[in-house]
DNA sequence: GTCTATACGGGGATAGAC
DNA sequence: GTCTATCCCCGTATAGAC
């Protein structure tokens, strides 16, 4: 029974996902080299081949794990029994939260969008907007259903604009900081938190229906 | 496709920034070789190291000239007399206007961003910072002194909510096509410019006052 | 399964002719 | 200023020992 040494728990494929999913993400496709994801997981670089076809294989097999991941974390916020808004408010929350604590996620969706026109991800991305996309939508509509969101605004298009502060401040991280005034690279991990909170206020708001009868609880 | 042999009027110099500027915003720095620049740029390759002291500095002479073009472009915006809400609304037009006409600059900018962290592009980010950014913020503060907008959103915050909505509609665009249900790759051109006047739409009613009736707000 | 050693090609950069 | 030719490193991928 081939085990390896007891300090390890995960094999030693799931070390060379691990490794390659950090220097993708960090680095890009091409700048990250077999040696070094094999440096990084701790395990010679020719065993990549042993368990991958090739470089390319091992890029969208980590791909589609961590997409996996986040399309199950993103689903339950959109699957419980609240009203639209307070679903909306918990989706934007949740989103921000994902994206802070797996930075990895949003920098390699951009690397895709910009190296290939998401030509490599394009079945992962298809299952992402028959699952997470619509649900939002369908928030979407069923809160401008209930008369609480304001019917002129295309749920898609609201889908996407909710969606892009988070994805936006996260890709830009790096310049938010400089245009906030901070130093280069520093971040109070507070502003991230604040931030979310703002763009859950911010798409709310935008979906308000004009004349604000309807009920807005929110009595914290 | 290269250039068509050197027309007097553009400089070997520019036609091989043009060049760089495109391979480097479609296949990032690392895939594009100083080979295929000089292809594109139908000159030899070595002469890139006659006017560039090496591929980095190409690169960067390339990023700079590209973003003060677009600062100068979307100041444009921002200096004309009319009210903030208008010049809000002129603001996210010209800034979608911009970046669908200049595809390679959101890309660019994206890269930098995962790539380095914005180490590359910093002293270009503070620029922006100081000009564009700024002036958006101030735009956001005047409405908001003259009770067009909500004073409850924080400026900075409200101005990163705007800008995200057509950039990361530039950036994510492949992702875009198949969210919203086309074909791979082929957003038809209508669905661009009624993005860009549902971002403003939806910025505007962000930031539109809650209920201008004397509702008081609770301190937060 | 995991390693060592190596082939093979490609890319950045330079020398130097014109 | 612009080109031809070339050096040399480095990265992917394979062969094969253990």
């Amino acid at each position: 029974m081939p085990r390896p040494p007891a300090s390890d728990t995960a094999s030693r494929r799931e070390l060379i996902l691990d490794a390659s999913e950090h220097l993708f993400a960090t680095q890009g496709f091409a700048s990250t080299t077999i040696k070094q994801i094999g440096e990084h997981a701790g395990v010679n670089s020719a065993l990549l081949y042993y368990y991958f076809a090739d470089k390319d294989t091992l890029y969208r097999e980590m791909l589609q794990r961590l997409i996996r991941q986040m399309i199950s974390f993103g689903m339950g916020a959109l699957d419980v029994a609240e009203p639209p808004d307070q679903r909306l408010e918990g989706f934007v929350r949740r989103q921000a939260g994902f994206v802070f604590e797996h930075p990895n996620l949003p920098k390699l969706m951009v690397r895709e969008m910009t190296d290939h026109e998401g030509a490599r991800a394009e079945a992962i991305i298809t299952e992402l907007a028959a699952t997470m996309f619509r649900g939002l939508c369908e928030l979407i509509r069923e809160g401008q259903r209930a008369k609480l969101f304001r019917a002129d605004l295309r749920p898609e298009f609201a889908a996407i604009s909710t969606i892009s502060q988070v994805a936006y401040f996260a890709i830009a991280r790096p310049a938010v900081g400089i245009l906030l005034g901070h130093k280069r690279g520093h971040l109070p991990a507070t502003t991230v938190t604040d931030f979310a909170e703002h763009a859950a206020k911010f798409a709310l708001a935008a979906l308000a229906p004009a004349r604000s009868g309807a009920s807005r609880r929110k009595a914290s």
